[in-house]
RNA sequence: GCCCGGGUGGCGGAAUUGGUAGACGCGCUGGACUCAAAAUCCAGUGAUAGCAAUAUCGUGCGGGUUCGAUUCCCGCCUCGGGCACCA
């Protein structure tokens, strides 16, 4: 009989639909497990395979969970707000809503067609105002909350205490200084603005090479008025969090990066014949006595007074040529440092001497104190400006680790050493300070505490992380439930959802308007005391529907409430979270974010979203190009025997793993898979080509590979003649424990493509021995159906059962039948493995060295030399030392 | 430049993190069945030498520790990802 999947497939699907098997089950005392994917942006291209390999991973291991007898939480919902369909809209006229809706469609279609156990009755979009109404909510919590230091925790605006000082200067003052405190507010900003998709864009959006994530085009610098949200107040929280949960370490070094905590000090510097002092940020207050000269960035509020006349011009050319130039310009292409000096002398503090203050873009007012000491002789910036410069190097560290011909360099202020060694020319009796002689750790305790006592300075920490820029000048987006009233008041708009306006025309204005101030009479609001308003026009960034979806699942139609408190006890957090690596900063980190506020609110019961995290790698494709390094499109190549081949020009060409690419020619389309070997093939490959977390390449052979295996899977157990055996035959029932408690194993390390080749093995091993008993081909379906579940009911529903498997103990393993009586021990002579010995399990050391010397082949390796060792692993290996 | 991952047969990848390197799958070779092919089944398959038993070499490169190293240490090469004038 075939391996009719075309058959199988479709039927089990529709027994799943009709009987519900996978709508969560609501026995709360059962334990629970959430097991969540990083849910879907409906693109019009349809599933990709790299969707089904995440969506396969967390199946099997819902699946497996059930069967363990958990109450899972597994659902699937759409991020549907976002760019690709307004950019449709505008090239087609079709409104935004009917591409999504039409893209959800196939999405889910294609979803289902791969038997997937969703629970589909709790499907949700972001663009639904049934949902977005709650991210509406979410923002009117963030706009009603101020961080307290002192608690660290997040609090009601409510509870803000008010200066006196502030009340005192009436209503308006008291508003400002609100606003001053919420983690959400509206203010004029230097954004990032990308003129090709005509919207600004967070830090996070913008590529290294000063493009944008997702167009790709240039973006450039806008002061706009501009909704942030102050992340930064949770700098300390996410890090602190990321020691908590069980995510790829890389994954969590690039949120640390991010957030980019440094310790350091701030440093006062008396400014020369002027009754101020300029304070800056330093991580190397230890090389003070270094400090030949310091910079404030174009930007820094002081540079009007530390300009001397003389130098007005000079400076000011300086900054306007500064303002023009993008953040790209000041940073990558800017190798060669440039700067201007003020006029103005500052003092250092240890030394006493004056020392010149300049101006450069090389120091960004955006991070520290946006003013800096310079320590040419420590650090390589300060040593390249001050040698184009000609400003003095002073070496206050010896080297003491340095190659000698780079010591003397140092020392002599011709080279940059920023490693440690010991402190020379760092004393003075006059101000009481020497830390000669000292390390780095403990020169900069010690400078730490001087500066303190005298009021210099304070030991202080800094973060690179920057407020969240949370408005797009979109139109396919939740709007802001916000009005700004003619007199300037910005007030929340209460009545919940605010529904995005229907329209026709979707181009956002040159200048930065959004889409949204075409929408007339949604736009004009008008108070119960006549007072005249206006709706903000701004739409939120894509991430705020992700932000926090996770716990709609939890309760998605609740009408009342964004969720039962006491479902979301029970369920969250989530246990596992798959999905891509490309969300490491943004995604993951917004949401952390959130949910850290919702929890200081009382909203969330737990401090974070997801407990354990798995990115899964990506899936790419062979490729091939020429000597030269030209790819050629896939349907050039010709296969002549693992060989490859131009069509055309008949050049021999090499096999390189490159992205899937429509141009390649070598785009895999789900679809098409399922359509020639069946979803339960595609998902086995999936999860069959190589670890989880790694790249790898499609490769439609492995695809035949696994289709080979359900085949052959099939014919013996479906074919019910074989599944008459009386009782086990022992080598059968011993491999078949070891079968099961192996699979098991390899599903909670989610090392899917082991777990499949320990099937396979079984699978091999029945169909040489010819039968099996019943029981032993319904233990084989169960452990096979996480990973093919269609053929798994089939074989199921086969041997006479009438309901699914998906609810059927996940079988025992007979720990007994895991022993071995005896142990097939390799025997190697000088570490080089020489023959085998079988030998008792219950041997003890000495036994088995006396079993190694007394055995004939033994005195073959021995050819008169002596023995000096032997050394016995028990169950493992014994190793002979000769000499 | 800095921070993470990788590098194992012709290919995708295994190896209980110090104990038989190459499981499983693909591909290839030979055989059975067939008029023939496909499908299926059986056997073989890291390299070199040998009819063979067997021997030598072999996990990016060079050293080291160890009875024993894909695994640990030191120094490189290389591919991928992230960050980057953050003082």
């Amino acid at each position: 009989m075939d391996y009719n999947f075309w058959e199988i497939e479709p039927k089990w699907q529709q027994y799943w639909e009709e009987h519900q098997t996978f709508k969560t089950g609501n026995d709360f005392s059962k334990p629970k497990y959430y097991i969540l994917d990083m849910f879907p942006y409906p693109s019009g291209a349809g599933l990709h395979v790299g969707h089904p390999e995440g969506y396969t991973a967390t199946d099997i291991v819902s699946r497996y969970k059930r069967m363990k007898g958990f109450n899972v939480l597994h659902p699937m919902g759409w991020d549907a707000f976002g760019l690709p369909a307004e950019q449709y809209a505008m090239q087609t006229g079709t409104h935004p809503a009917i591409t999504t809706r039409n893209n959800c469609d196939t999405f889910r279609r294609q979803i289902k067609s791969l038997g997937l156990s969703y629970d589909w009755s709790r499907e949700i979009n972001t663009t639904d105002p049934g949902y977005y109404k709650w991210t509406q909510w979410i923002f009117t919590r963030l706009y009603n909350t101020w961080y307290d230091k002192e608690l660290k925790k997040g609090r009601p605006v409510s509870e803000l205490p008010i200066p006196d000082a502030i009340r005192a200067q009436g209503e308006k003052a008291v508003r400002d200084y609100i606003a001053g405190k919420r983690l959400a507010y509206y203010d004029n900003a230097q954004v990032w603005w990308c003129p090709s998709c005509r919207t600004v864009c967070a830090n996070e959006e913008v590529l290294t090479d000063g493009s944008h994530e997702k167009c790709g085009h240039p973006v450039n610098r806008k002061n706009l008025k501009q909704w942030l949200l102050r992340i930064p107040h949770y700098s300390e929280r996410l890090l602190e969090g990321l020691d908590t949960l069980d995510w790829p370490e890389g994954v969590k070094d690039m949120q640390r990066n991010w957030i980019g905590k440094s310790s350091g000090a701030e440093v006062d510097f008396p400014l020369q014949g002027m009754d101020e002092i300029l304070r800056v940020y330093t991580t190397r207050p230890d090389t003070l006595f270094g400090a030949t000269y310091m910079v404030v960035s174009p930007e820094h509020p002081m540079l009007e007074k530390l300009v001397t006349p003389e130098f007005r011009e000079t400076v000011a050319a300086y900054s306007r040529a500064a303002s023009l130039k993008s953040d790209l310009d000041r940073t990558e292409l800017a190798k060669e440092k440039t700067g201007v000096f003020t006029g103005t002398y500052a003092l250092n503090p240890v030394t006493g001497l004056p020392i010149p203050v300049w101006v450069a873009d090389y120091v960004l007012m955006g991070y520290g104190t946006g003013a800096i000491m310079a320590v040419p002789a420590h650090d390589t910036r300060d040593f390249e400006f001050a040698k184009k410069f000609g400003i003095p190097v002073v070496c206050i560290l010896d080297p003491l680790k340095a190659e000698p011909g780079l010591r003397e360099q140092v020392l002599a202020g011709d080279a940059c050493w920023t490693e440690d060694g010991a402190y020379i020319r760092s004393a003075n009796p006059v101000k009481g300070i020497d830390i000669n002689g000292l390390n780095k750790e403990k020169g900069i305790a010690t400078i730490n505490q001087w500066l303190e006592d005298h009021g210099l300075g304070k030991a202080t920490t800094n973060y690179k992380l920057r407020d969240w820029l949370f408005s797009r000048q979109r139109y396919w987006g939740e709007p802001f439930p916000v009005i700004h009233w003619e007199d300037g008041e910005i007030t929340l708009d209460e009545s919940l959802p605010v529904v995005l306006p229907e329209l026709d025309v979707f181009e956002p204005g040159e200048g930065g308007e959004s889409p949204l101030s075409n929408a007339r009479e949604w736009l004009s609001v008008t108070g119960p005391d006549g007072r005249k308003g206006r709706r903000e026009t701004n739409t939120m960034p894509q991430w705020a529907g992700s932000c926090w979806y996770y716990l709609r699942f939890i309760d998605p139609r609740n009408e009342e409430k964004i969720f039962d408190p006491q479902l979301e006890q029970y369920w969250m957090p989530v246990d596992l979270y798959i999905g891509g690596a490309e969300h490491a900063v943004l995604h993951l980190l917004y949401s952390r974010f959130w949910h850290k506020v919702l929890f200081d609110l009382g909203i969330v019961s737990t401090d974070e979203p997801f407990f354990k995290l798995f990115n899964q790698g990506m899936i790419l494709a062979f490729a091939y190009e020429t000597a030269m390094g030209a790819k050629v499109s896939s349907d050039l190549v010709e296969d002549r025997e693992g060989r490859f081949f131009h069509k055309e020009t008949g050049d021999e060409l090499r096999q390189i793993v490159a992205k899937m690419s429509k141009s390649l020619k070598n785009v895999i389309n789900p679809d098409d898979v399922v359509k020639q070997y069946g979803a339960d093939s595609l998902r086995l490959y999936e999860m069959f080509m190589g670890p989880l977390d790694e790249r790898k390449p499609w490769a439609e052979n492995g695809v035949k590979g696994v289709f080979n295996f359900l085949n052959r899977a099939h014919r013996f157990f479906a074919d019910v003649s074989n599944v008459a055996g009386e009782t086990e035959d022992p080598e059968t029932e011993k491999l078949l424990h070891k079968t099961i408690h192996r699979v098991s194993q390899e599903i909670e390390n989610l090392k899917f493509n082991t777990a499949i080749s320990f099937l396979m093995v079984f699978n091999n091993h029945v169909m040489k021995k010819g039968k099996v008993t019943k029981s032993t081909a319904e233990t084989f379906a169960r452990i096979l159906s996480p990973f093919a579940p269609h053929l798994a009911e089939e074989l199921w529903s086969l041997y006479g059962n009438r309901n699914t498997l998906a609810y059927e103990p996940w079988p025992e393993v007979n720990q007994e039948l895991l022993k071995e009586d005896t142990v097939e021990y390799p025997v190697s002579f000088n570490g080089k493995m020489r023959f085998k010995l079988e030998l008792p399990a219950a041997l003890s050391v000495s036994e088995v060295e006396e079993a190694v010397i007394a055995c004939e082949k033994t005195g073959k390796y021995l050819e008169g030399k002596a023995i000096k060792k032997i050394i016995v692993v028990p169950k493992k290996i014994i190793n002979v030392v000769i000499s």
